[in-house]
DNA sequence: TGGACTTCGTTAGGAAGTTAACTAACGAAG
DNA sequence: CTTCGTTAGTTAACTTCCTAACGAAGTCCA
């Protein structure tokens, strides 16, 4: 475990590719051939890479290709959402390796099943617990318990059940959901965006140059706490913004104007969506005005970061009905600002957890040591013929 | 001209601190001694640095203090301002050599007045240019010009006294005041506040983890756009908030309170702060209103970035009368978060850009090499009894 | 089937920086 | 005035990683 500075580099770099040949390390990295060889077999000797096959080319000769090898480990992933509990075990490269879903009082049997479904032997290097709430500081440590309000009960029921020893972070759950959308959903190839999530509540994810921003108090886009109502005469309240754009609020203003021609009043956010895509009139009025208060929310957030891309998440924010009204909003009142949908949906929060516990997992064994890919070459980008033997 | 990264290293760090003793720049660069005694020897050839004196502990051999050379230069800050043109002529340890202030259409002339009074032969590294305008993107090179809508034309009159092939630099005047009172005004020490001008306009400087958000359209911060008013039933109207909160707004309503027993109705919001202060009681209401109001922006602020603090500035901003208001509807509606008064006021602008461009003509000498402090020891911290021979 | 060509990986020599030990300079105590 | 402890700066051996050159292992084509 005593590895040298260019190993624990050609491991950041081996680890985010998944598998990954010797030239592609020394590009990845920003180290020389030879230097690249002895990184190489210095973590071949600790198992924490081993060779997969190899490659060809075109031309030339073929290259070793490398994966993680057995003593890389693995990480853990919890959401601890409000009704159902994610557990995801991933290995340092991402890839899956054990899943399972459980309702919420569930939550530590739902991880006792996943922590056996990963491979024996190898280590578990961090766990990241994903918590609909404000997180004041990274709790750290063994048995380190988040200070958080309302979630922290229910993250000290499933804690019995993590293994002694390994470092738990906790993360609120939307930012865990933005960064997933930023490294595999519709952020993709972006480093700063902001993820509008509106379902009972509502909550933005803030990523700026990559980086999730958290905050002085871990409370960053809690943008319930915006001034609403906010005009000469009317004094704002305390989380107004929140039951304004909340679902319970949709159905209540949709109940408000529905008539008796229109059939049944829709009971969830679901039907009234369903109803709005058949064409239904007063539904679709009810989520054309409701499109544009989200709108005005997003126009808050562009006002103050102008992030140049807002994606719509959340149980009704992922609704493609709503996309023409917050962009005609977002249009009128502010910058040039791209608006998506979700890519990710529900599972967004814990793929985000993991992606988060991944990063975590791979400092642990590079110490924080960060690559810096060489200026002209780059990744070899390899246009067709590539066989592959195993 | 062909410093080896070690050499850069170390000027960074000499530039940083103004003079430094050997050990202190092997500290700072996270060099060993051996290599700070070449590279220093290196930056003394290329008059880069020189020798400028000793100092004495209380115990032990006396070290010898280096401080910028010759050929380090000097760079140039240009606040172009609404009525006013400031200019500042630094070295690139940030130590003021020459100042001038002028009126709008004289810029050009304030700037032919400060080159002169910089040190001949020495070369002049950067200029950077505060305007107020959004900053689409970095504008740079011999004669670049700034895609400003407003500011360009001012701009041009400007730049034909600046010496081609220097590179020009241009970044929003709030941005600039933000920086300034991040590294020697009333957020020092922090790392990441918001800056919140409140004047004619209104504007939002946001520093997080000690660098400026531009944002994807170079709009971040642009608090004018956020949408004003906001209540189920009204509108939202583009740039609603600055027509609200800007300083003729609150003239406008102040008069509209005012009363004949009142006396003459001030028409500067100086004087209106004035009467507030001797205590007039319709003048305070007024103030005391608007206060609130600027708490309801601070609480938008705080509610995307929770920054934990928030620094107050501006023709209107600036005056402590608000203090005790604002503090009290950003407690009632957010985040514990600090609001104190800007420490620099008008001259916080050229004091930023200044900051800036030399941050920019350090990076012309160093090519941008990072220097990361060595982790045990850091800066020796002499407690006492230090002398200094020349 | 045997060059010609291309790419992978290793070997050898050199540049840059680090640690460790030593010398130099300075104040204070005896 | 000498001696001792402390800090500054230099010299020397060692480490790390780079560049350059070479051998190895492939594909393509006549």
């Amino acid at each position: 475990m005593d590895l040298s500075e260019s190993a624990r580099a050609v491991f950041a770099v081996l680890a985010a590719a998944g598998t990954a040949t010797r030239p592609q390390l020394a590009a990845g990295a920003g180290l020389s051939k030879p230097t690249v060889s002895s990184a190489v077999a210095e973590l071949e000797a600790a198992e924490l890479a081993e060779c997969s096959g190899t490659v060809s080319g075109a031309t030339g000769r073929s290259a070793a290709v490398y994966g993680l090898g057995p003593a890389a480990g693995a990480v853990l992933a919890v959401d601890l959402g409000p009704a159902v509990t994610r557990v995801r075990g991933c290995a340092l490269d991402g890839t899956l390796l054990a899943e399972g879903t459980g309702t919420r009082p569930d939550a530590a049997e739902v991880v006792r099943h996943v922590l056996k479904e990963l491979p024996t032997g190898a280590p578990l290097r961090a766990v990241v617990v994903a918590v609909g709430d404000v997180i004041t500081q990274d709790a750290e440590g063994a048995g380190a318990r988040p200070a958080t309000a309302k979630a922290g009960p229910l993250f000290d029921a499933m804690a019995v059940a993590l293994p002694p020893g390994v470092p738990v972070h906790v993360e609120n759950n939307v930012n865990c959901a933005a960064l997933a959308e930023l490294h595999e959903g519709a952020a993709r190839g972006r480093d700063t965006f902001g993820y509008l999530r509106i379902g009972v509540g509502i909550g933005l994810g803030v990523v700026i140059g990559g980086q999730v921003l958290r905050g002085a108090n871990g409370a960053a886009g809690e943008v319930a706490r915006l001034p609403y109502p906010w005009d000469g005469d009317r004094e704002p309240r305390r989380e107004g913004l929140e039951e304004h754009i909340g679902a319970r609020s949709l159905l209540r203003r949709a109940a408000d104007a529905w008539r008796d021609a229109d059939g049944p009043c829709p009971r969830t956010a679901e039907r009234l969506f369903a109803l709005a895509g058949e064409g239904h009139v007063t539904a679709r009025t009810a989520v054309g005005r409701h499109a544009a208060e989200i709108g005005r929310l997003a126009a808050a957030a562009a006002a103050v970061l102008d992030p140049g891309l807002i994606v719509l998440g959340g149980a009704i924010g992922a609704d493609p009905q709503l996309l023409p009204g917050v962009r005609a909003e977002l249009a009128r009142l502010s910058w040039p600002t791209e608006v998506v949908n979700s890519a990710l949906g529900e599972s967004g929060t814990v793929v985000g957890a993991a992606r988060l516990a991944v990063a975590r997992g791979i400092e642990t064994v590079t110490g924080g040591v960060e690559a810096k890919p060489r200026p002209e070459s780059g990744f070899q980008t390899v246009t067709g013929g590539v066989r592959v033997k195993h």
